[in-house]
DNA sequence: ATAGGGTTAG
């Protein structure tokens, strides 16, 4: 059925409002997103499994993926549109990121068994949240499995593997990977490097880390802010904050402006070290460079305040975060209640507990993600 | 023409 709309005698059709769609669910006003859909079907449109799909995703990306699954069942069970391969990786994606992975793979037998193929991103989705449980040996298997179906494991196929054996130690099977991609010229991208400069930070190799931004820099892949930024971590978990300050620096001089993150890090550091002057510094320093604090700043430095007993100004800081704009998080209340407790406080910590719940900060899926 | 996957801190 074709039927021409015009909106201030623009033509229009289906796909300029999926499109539509698509950016209200980017702009996270997802009520506008359904009200179009509302506005669609009233107009006597169709719409198609694109619709659908970006509505699925929206929600998704808002942390509403039961609402998600169920307009999923829905469009199903009264036969609105046929799911293909992309929505119903979406769903398993959901899944997958609500740790649902042992539902995910049934729901990915199910699509082969009404001869819906999965694809490489099918997979990979699968893959990482394995891999991301540990289970690498049965990511592996699945490789195995896509790679008998005809399907070639990709470069973000291989970065899943990699980070999931990384995060095992299970070193020799990284170096086998890595060796493996190059003789089936699969290669390496800037996410590949920024997997295994973490891998070697977080167990304190910042030597070896150093050595693959110099192999990356060799291999015509410059590094980002994020290789910094990891690097930069490295050197705060092994207590070198002169380093990792250094690092900074060689970013700025490398054209990388240092961001949010780059503080954060620093930031962390400091806390960590018990430092927490040095750490309210650099939080003055970022206006200097034109960087806004986020929730993640504060979030830092009030754990690293009460750790130290500091409460007061643990009170002017959480101001300050108000007062800036910086919404508290499910993060920050669990700091604050942490550190009240931690610090004998506790009837504040219970009035904060029940102000909290009137407040609906435990939304159902947070409490799920974060506790 | 429009939809889906992988990396950094707490």
């Amino acid at each position: 059925m074709f039927r021409e709309f015009r909106v201030l005698s623009i033509p229009v059709n289906i796909v300029t409002f999926t499109t539509a769609i698509h950016s209200c669910c980017h702009l996270n006003t997802l009520d506008y997103a359904f009200s179009l859909l509302a506005g669609i079907i009233k107009s006597g449109w169709v719409p198609d499994v694109f619709t659908y799909n970006t509505l699925i995703k929206g929600l998704l990306s808002q942390d509403r993926p039961l609402e998600a699954e169920h307009l999923f069942r829905k469009l199903i069970r009264f036969r609105e549109i046929q799911p293909d391969v992309v929505m119903h990786s979406t769903i398993i994606d959901g899944l997958c990121k609500t740790s649902n992975t042992s539902m995910a793979l049934k729901l990915l037998r199910k699509m082969e068994g009404i001869g819906c193929k999965p694809d490489v991103i099918t997979y990979n989705t699968i893959i990482d949240s394995l891999c991301k449980e540990r289970r690498v040996d049965h990511a592996l298997d699945l490789v195995s499995e896509m790679t008998h179906k005809g399907i070639s494991p990709d470069v973000i196929t291989y970065n899943c593997l990699l980070q999931g054996l990384c995060s095992s130690g299970r070193w020799e099977d990284v170096e086998r990977l890595f060796s493996e991609m190059s003789v089936r010229k699969i290669y390496s991208i800037l996410h590949t490097y920024n997997i295994l400069v973490d891998a070697h930070c977080k167990e304190g190799r910042t030597k070896d880390a150093q050595d693959v931004i110099e192999i990356m820099i060799q291999k015509g892949v410059p590094p980002n802010s994020i290789t910094y930024n990891t690097l930069m971590d490295g050197f705060c978990l092994t207590g070198k904050m002169d380093r990792a300050l250094e690092v900074l620096n060689t970013m700025r001089s490398n054209g990388i402006a240092p961001d949010c993150y780059s503080f954060n890090i620093l930031i962390n550091g400091y806390c960590k070290r018990q430092e927490v002057d040095k750490a309210i510094n650099l939080l003055r320093q970022m206006p200097v460079e034109g960087i806004k604090a986020d929730v993640q700043t504060y979030n830092t430095i009030i754990h690293g305040l009460f750790q130290m007993g500091r409460h007061n100004d643990v009170r002017s800081l959480l101001h300050e975060m108000l007062k800036k704009g910086n919404k508290p998080n499910i993060v920050t209340c669990r700091i604050l209640l942490d550190g009240l407790c931690k610090n004998r406080y506790m009837d504040e910590a219970i009035s904060f507990f029940r102000m909290m719940e009137c407040k609906g900060i435990f939304s159902k899926f947070e409490l799920a993600h974060h506790i």
